[in-house]
DNA sequence: AGGCTCATGACTC
DNA sequence: GAGTCATGAGCCT
């Protein structure tokens, strides 16, 4: 993300452990807002927990709770039978590129054309692209599932070995690793 | 198989 | 309006 036009105030922030590191979910009052990857798997990273707020409203401890097992669920190569309210704030074809992306089965992939042909959009095959690098949420919204249409993984916001361990943990393979 | 070029849609400044 | 981009197809070597 290379920058944010959009400033949230305040934003609920709590972390999310799970085998692929701590994650960060910030919410809104509408939902879950943002998800973050890991920053580093030192483990000194996570002594302090300044969470756990009293303040926290229940609503936003259940959604958390629903992000958390989804998100944990995702990455054991299932597929969440429940996700939290997502809050995504994006364009009208942004919003479009997510609702398509969400439709991918885990284990399966798509290619960027395919997304652009799903939405209506057969040509705005780079448009999506760089409405997939906008995803607020990735993994629960599944922006790592769309390869090149050969196969190639692309690219990743997250960087690339993230998604090529999200695809690894839902036993896609790529033509590069097999 | 690898690399270059061009068309193309959405987004940002 | 020009530049950027997580593409795709075509055409070379």
């Amino acid at each position: 993300m290379k920058n944010r036009r959009l400033v949230e105030t305040h934003l609920i922030e709590l972390p999310v452990a799970t085998s692929a590191g701590q994650f960060v979910a910030r919410y809104s009052e509408r939902g879950l807002a943002e998800l973050n990857f890991p920053v580093k798997r030192t483990a000194s990273s996570d002594r302090k927990s300044p969470g756990r707020s009293p303040q926290i409203p229940a609503k936003i401890r259940n959604w958390h709770q629903a992000t958390e097992t989804a998100l944990k669920k995702i990455l054991a190569g299932g597929e969440p039978k429940h996700f939290p309210p997502l809050d995504l704030v994006g364009t009208a074809f942004q919003k479009n590129v997510w609702n398509a992306l969400r439709k991918i089965c885990p284990g399966k992939t798509k290619s960027y054309g395919e997304i652009a042909r799903a939405i209506g959009n057969p040509k705005a095959v780079r448009a999506v692209g760089g409405a997939c690098g906008a995803n607020p949420i990735p993994v629960l919204v599944p922006c790592h599932r769309v390869l090149a249409a050969n196969g190639k993984i692309g690219g990743f916001s997250g960087g690339l070995d993230r998604k090529r361990d999200l695809l690894a943990r839902e036993g896609v393979t790529l033509p590069s690793a097999g």
